[in-house]
DNA sequence: ATTTTGACGACGT
DNA sequence: GACGTCGCCAAAA
């Protein structure tokens, strides 16, 4: 038998907590990592994605962000403005790359529970 | 096979 | 809070 030494689930249980985000929601990718049990390999949930839109362009890539509330993956996107408009049209406020009351907007996976 | 890079994060200064 | 450095792991050169 072979002897999965590697989790190919990885990068699927990376696309399946994104589209969990809620609309109006966004998370960080070490968040992601962490939920996965890879805290500390927050780089593989950035890389994961940018193969995401290759066979799921539902997903919604806008809603990860950095630690920061930074779109530091906007440019990966087809449209270097399309990130910004969703977030925005989901009623985040963006200024200058940056999510604006990203604390109040920050969905953790790991609570999943509404918070006030 | 080795080196560099990358949609990050934590820690030290 | 800004800046520099290290760690993490996978893909590209």
């Amino acid at each position: 038998m072979k002897e999965e030494k590697d989790d190919p689930n990885f990068f699927d249980l990376v696309y399946q907590v994104v589209k969990l985000i809620p609309e109006g929601r966004v998370t960080s990718y070490g968040a992601i990592a962490k939920y996965l049990g890879a805290a500390r390999s927050a780089r593989m949930v950035g890389w994961a994605m940018n193969g995401s839109h290759a066979f799921d362009e539902t997903l919604p890539a806008h809603r990860v962000v950095n630690r920061s509330g930074l779109l530091s993956g906007k440019h990966h996107f087809a449209n270097g403005e399309s990130m910004q408009d969703r977030l925005e049209k989901e009623g985040i406020r963006v200024v200058n790359d940056q999510i604006q009351d990203f604390k109040q907007v920050f969905w953790d996976p790991n609570e999943g529970l509404t918070y006030e």
